[in-house]
DNA sequence: CCGTATCCTACAAGATACTG
DNA sequence: CAGTATCTTGTAGGATACGG
């Protein structure tokens, strides 16, 4: 019945994941699939940028939660933040090798979405269509 | 300085996600971020799974969060879900080959994490011994 | 310019009880 | 078994004001 499926089983979980569900990957999907982290990757896979840079070319982002998303890409190593010493203070953020890294499976990920989101439209117009009392996001 | 990014710039943003953060790239990730999705759709990805095998596979997910997180699949099509009028009830999930093209995206992040879990870990221990005061999450 | 400090709200998610 | 229906709570995230 599955055996189609068996291939992508053995794969799919290289940690045993359905016995140790927390073997890493959870933390970093909560920081891939946070509101800004991914869009400020995007933006530093662009090069280096200074605070300002980052908040304009992040459409919406308030200070506060740029300072936040930035500080925790720095605390895991996938962002470097340095500090220049002048007045008024100038800050530049870039992405180490690991934040590069991550940045082709985003890439990827952008392009799934890409590719599926009229496919996944549809489908959610359908669903809607058809199930017109529920309400689901 | 950032000669080294001009590459990947080029390909990371095919949809001018500069200017329009939401090519549908923020819908996947937050679909795939938040805490359930992505447990769920590993699961499947070992085959068929009625209800109660899906909670029993899932550490801790409660009855409320597996039915929200599996209908919002359904409505993004990346699910099926097929109800037997038997009694009692039983109904069966299932990828479809939507949700399975997802399957490999994710582990390719589970990858990822697992490979360099070790490094974040050390640097988070790192930003946390340099920087005492603060409280990042 | 680059933040921190507060305050506030909305929503994700847990707990629990009940139904076809 | 496979859900719904409530109620409650934690926390992510927004707005705003101030500081080095």
């Amino acid at each position: 019945m599955s055996d189609s499926h068996i291939q992508v089983t053995a794969s799919i979980d290289p940690c045993g994941l359905d016995e140790h569900p927390d073997c890493g990957i959870r933390d970093v999907l909560t920081r891939v699939g946070d509101k800004w982290s991914v869009l400020v990757i995007v933006e530093l896979a662009s090069g280096i940028r200074r605070f300002r840079e980052l908040q304009r070319g992040i459409d919406g982002i308030s200070q506060r939660m740029l300072t936040l998303t930035v500080r925790r890409l720095e605390r895991d190593g996938l962002v470097t933040r340095i500090v220049y010493p002048t007045v008024p203070a100038q800050v530049t953020y870039e992405l180490t090798s690991l934040g590069s890294s991550l940045t082709h499976l985003v890439k990827q990920l952008a392009d799934w979405s890409l590719e599926h989101r009229e496919n996944i439209g549809h489908s959610r117009a359908d669903y809607d269509a058809q199930h017109p009392a529920h309400e689901i996001h």
